[in-house]
RNA sequence: GUCCCUAUCGUCUAGCCUGGCCCAGGACACCGGCCUUUCACGCCGGCGACGGGGGUUCGAAUCCCCCUGGGGACGCCA
């Protein structure tokens, strides 16, 4: 155990997405190869926007994708105590104060500043105000004025800014909540957290934070920023780019190896290599191999990774996983095939369990209408030689392994005088009702006999 | 607008710290070929980048400066 302690620390109010995901895993990641802790806090101040159904989703999302943590998940609404006596002390000392400025009035102030050309601060107003009238108000930190804060990013190295630029934050609403820039600091230090990993997003946060900390009387933890993940169009990664929550990949088959592998080599690398296990990474990640520039999402990548871990999968695990799918799509897979053996024969041509479902349901569902333009081509008078010729020395076979099946085919080619080529849509369209299929072999070996036979026989009965 | 960050193939990136091994390597995608009973897989090959300008140096993708591009932040959201 190391004295390392990282924690994710999302808002639940939408589903984990994928920049979130890849902030989750870093984190994961690097807690597991320091052997430090890895630490799930909710960050729920919001209560408007904050649900149940996202901490579930997060939740999910997180077990999914292989992410267990050691601590928590804490929630921020249960803590209010501890973050009400930490405003108060920074009121008694004050180094925050109380400001009776309405929203109305800020936002005016906000327009103006903007227009004016400058950067939309607080004017401080109620910085030195002694009166402390019977309104309501909502507490400030008071920010140094002068001066310059700076931190070293383990990912961006030394990022310094003007005290000057900085303005004084609410730390507490007019109805008595804390903010998130507050209870971020309070929570961080409170749990012991030395290395905060984040979105980039959070790197003009930073120089507001450790003021905080030192108001506090906290130590600031260390930090690094992890560069956000745009879109095609280089803008930030949203719903208009399509799928960008973790688990509407999940549903569209992709396995949560093939997220992990992706996410991580967004944004850090290993040399020339591409394909990671968890383990490989956790031995090997690093926030020295983090890049410090945005990266923009690719599906296409994403999309041969998850290729890669179907064709390299363990068939009976990729077997339940299509069955899955298949169930939800009402097809019974407990009567069929074994289900690894079917996987096996879709390995190499499926990029997604979906696509392997589609792939497999014909196994279980014998075709019902033959695909037209293939019956009309191949299931012809033409091939009812071939079929009654298959059906017999199929029956009549000693064995009903490939070698056997094989064999048989031979037979029938020699018998008929017709090549493979001939041959195999016929039976490909009376199987599998279409001509697409894995290898005709397979397929029969597959299937079995009793309903090999059975499918031909219809396929012949439906040439009249 | 102000501040912060950032910049190698279309995309993810290696190389940059510790200049020469880089007329820049890998991967995805794309294109062509081979294999082939369908669809795929696989294999082989190809296209393709150091944003621009100044320096420093015998020598720069690598170091420095400026410009430009991109992203982020500027909320009683997180």
């Amino acid at each position: 155990m190391s004295d390392l302690r990282v924690r994710f620390a999302p808002s639940p109010t939408g589903t984990l997405h994928i920049g979130g995901a890849r902030t989750a895993l870093f984190n994961y990641l690097l807690a597991r190869k320091e052997k430090g802790t890895f630490v799930l806090r909710i960050e729920d101040t919001d209560v408007e926007r904050s649900t149940q159904e996202s901490v579930d989703a997060i939740l999910q999302a997180m077990d999914w994708l292989g992410l267990s943590y050691d601590e928590g998940p804490f929630y921020q609404s249960q803590r209010y105590d501890l973050y009400k006596a930490k405003v108060n002390a920074l009121l008694e000392s004050g180094a925050a104060y109380r400001c009776f400025c309405t929203a109305e009035e800020l936002d005016a102030k906000r327009e103006a500043a903007m227009q004016a050309g400058g950067k939309p601060r607080y004017d401080g107003t109620c910085r030195d105000r002694i009166d402390q009238p019977d309104a309501p108000y909502v507490v400030r930190f008071r920010s140094p004025l002068e001066g310059t804060t700076t931190f070293v990013d383990r990912i961006k190295g030394p990022i310094s800014f003007d005290n000057a630029e900085l303005d004084d934050l609410i730390i507490q609403r007019t109805d008595g909540n804390p903010t998130y820039n507050f209870v971020v600091v309070v929570d961080d230090a409170e749990m012991g957290i030395t290395l905060v990993i984040r979105g980039d997003d959070h790197v003009n946060n930073t120089p507001r934070q450790i003021p905080m900390y030192t108001a506090l009387g906290y130590d600031a933890p260390e930090f690094a920023h992890v560069p956000m993940i745009l879109g095609a169009d280089k803008k930030r990664l949203s719903k208009r780019h399509g799928a960008t929550s973790v688990m509407d990949y999940r549903a569209m088959g992709y396995l949560p190896e093939a997220m992990v592998n992706y996410l991580v080599r967004l944004g850090w690398s290993c040399g020339d290599e591409e394909i990671f296990s968890m383990a490989d990474l956790i031995e090997k990640f690093s926030l020295d191999n983090v890049g410090r520039s945005a990266g923009v999402f690719n599906p296409e990548k994403l999309l041969w990774l998850n290729e890669h871990y179907i064709k390299n999968g363990d068939p009976g695990r990729l077997g339940g996983l299509v069955a899955e799918v298949l169930a939800q799509q009402g097809v019974e897979t407990t009567k069929g095939p074994d289900l690894a053996a079917v996987v096996k024969t879709l390995q190499d041509r499926a990029k997604t369990l979906v696509e392997m479902a589609d792939g497999a349901r014909f196994y279980y569902q014998a075709p019902t209408v033959y695909e037209a333009v293939a019956a009309a081509k191949f299931l012809t008078a033409e091939s009812r030689p071939v079929l009654e010729l298959l059906i017999r020395h199929l029956a009549e076979a000693t064995g009903f392994d490939l070698a056997a099946i094989e064999a048989v085919f031979k037979q029938v080619m020699e018998e008929s005088g017709l090549k493979l080529g001939k041959i195999g849509p016929v039976v490909r369209v009376a199987l599998a009702g279409g001509s697409v299929s894995p290898s005709i072999y397979e397929v029969v070996a597959v299937l079995g006999r009793e309903e090999v036979l059975t499918r031909m026989k219809k396929a012949l009965a439906s040439i009249s």
